[in-house]
DNA sequence: TATGAATGAGACTTCATTCAT
DNA sequence: AATGAATGAAGTCTCATTCAT
């Protein structure tokens, strides 16, 4: 062994967020890792025993990588919800649309694990629920406007959702992002748009 | 405690089919398993040897299982397509739609086992594929006849796919299904009907 | 490693057996192992899994030996309160007290660890309440035929055990026996003799 | 969560008292505490780090602990033996078992920690040896001045050591304290009394 | 073919102790 | 003197797989 690391003093802080980055580092390389506390602090640069002054379990640092992840999106249409701006909602909901696809298949492994993980997070856990919350609400507001047709606006943002996430696990898998993009494009034109 | 089995004498395959039921009752019955092979063969009243003397690993059932539950709906769409007589498009897909959805939500635990198993099968393996281009191709078909409005068919099938079982996972989860079967019934409409 | 041990194939009964004479023979030795499970799996000649077939905690393990060892007094006592034949009470007093002071001092780690232990068996657990009320019987009918003055059976079972223990604890630290047991002798003497 | 306390600074001798109150508090207290020196910190009010400052390992304070809880026995028959006073040997020995059983089965943890301890501390160590030995002496002045009929004075104390922590442990486990308290005082009645 | 006792690599976790601040 | 973040050796336990019967 040769990088004898030395300790390192880090507020706690600083220390969890330099292990939920290490975390998020190794589930995106798609890396097939059995142990993942000492994957994850090896990676840290921190001793095993670290992990466990932090998170009680792995599935703990599960649920913080999660919640940093969302945390964008929910943030991304929270501005949108909040804003007091004239909106183009088609055009915002095309780029989101691009965005999130173009986020998702470029951090393979990360959104596998924290979306497809069959752990003791079940399907649709709060975290996700936030989001699709969020996207519903941006959808709200976009109808009251008249942008769009009036659905279900739960409905439909979860199908969204899960839309996207189709499209980049494609993409991620080899396929064309272009052809994918443009059918997701003419799928909201028709479905959403107001006759 | 004398067990009450000793040595049933099975047919290879009856044997095998044995422990391929056990281990789908398993999957689908949701309880939190660690101990797979364990499970499986006491569920099947068999000794645990004997589940390596028809699957040489774990991962192996798992595609046994996968491909049994996932011929179900390629032979539905097979036989669509095969068929000669006069189809009923819109009919037919809504009733498949609204057939898979009632499936998938049933079963919770046996399709996230077999669609979002984080296992060696990465996401939109082999089996997956089969059932997309099945639906891909009586799509096709359906447009052909003038049924459905032209879009890539393998795309719109795996959007259609991931579309179902978002709404299976919704309902599993409590939500109502009448909402969701009206939803998927207008975004069919909105998107697949010719102008 | 050398000694290449080649799958022993036993009896559940045997096996477990074979555990429970090597915990006791490490127990016995005072030996100062801090992984028991490791040092008892060795000393069977077996793997350290197999300890969990058997065991699932070495406080379960713990519970096996002291039970073995008290079924020894047990059944010593149980014999004296059974027989139809008379009793020479202060005969068998003196004896059964030279004995089991013989037997505890002799085995000296194999006892503190099986009655001093501080683990999740209180003082005083079934296994020696069984071993005291064995004793406590005998005397009871060791007063009914007038052999010793009355007094309460049990606590007089309790003190005689605890004095015994007293008594082997000392000899097995280096004292004297002779002096011990006379003092016990004289104990008993003045204690129990009816005037 | 901002810690109310802050660097509280004490003279050593408090700090380290501190400490070992904290400790016995806990010993005391029979709770299942897996991990002392936290446990024992904490109670402090002090950092962890701090109990290195006066320990320097958890075996050294349990000496501390032992010393400070003999202290107190050794010191009654200390004065005991160093007064000048005339001495009513056989209240003095009822009061004493009284007190002595009194005392150890009301702070049951305590005790088992101090006696039972299957640390690097054997049975009958130096604490306990200091113990009997101040017993010794008095019971040999009694003997000298003629209360108690003479038989060897360690052995009698160890004897009488042990029959007074049974009488707690069991009166701790909920036998009724009259009864044993009787027959403590009819067995020393019995065999240390002259003829 | 069927069995189930046996295996052991390795995952998970703890906690006394150290040491930079 | 006091702190508490950091450490890592070492313990406990699991479970897919093997193999003697």
């Amino acid at each position: 062994m040769v990088s004898s690391r030395s300790r390192r003093r880090l507020s706690p802080e600083a220390r969890r967020g330099e292990l939920i980055d290490a975390a998020i580092r190794l589930l995106d390389s798609g890396q097939d890792v059995t142990n993942w506390v000492q994957a994850v602090t090896a990676e840290a640069d921190a001793a095993k025993g670290t992990f466990y002054v932090y998170f009680s379990s792995w599935e703990e640092m599960l649920v913080a990588v999660r919640n940093r992840v969302l945390r964008d999106y929910v943030d991304r249409f929270q501005r949108l919800t909040e804003s007091t701006e004239p909106i183009d909602w088609w055009a915002t909901l095309d780029a989101e649309c691009a965005a999130a696809i173009e986020a998702i298949a470029r951090q393979g492994g990360l959104h596998a694990a924290v979306f497809h993980s069959n752990s003791a997070l079940g399907p649709m856990d709060e975290g996700q629920q936030d989001t699709v919350a969020a996207i519903a609400k941006a959808l709200h507001r976009g109808m009251d406007e008249g942008a769009f047709r009036p659905v279900d606006p739960h409905i439909a943002a979860t199908i969204l959702f899960s839309v996207l996430h189709s499209a980049a696990d494609a993409i991620a898998t080899g396929e064309q992002s272009q052809r994918w993009l443009t059918v997701v494009h003419d799928l909201t034109r028709h479905w959403l748009a107001p006759p």
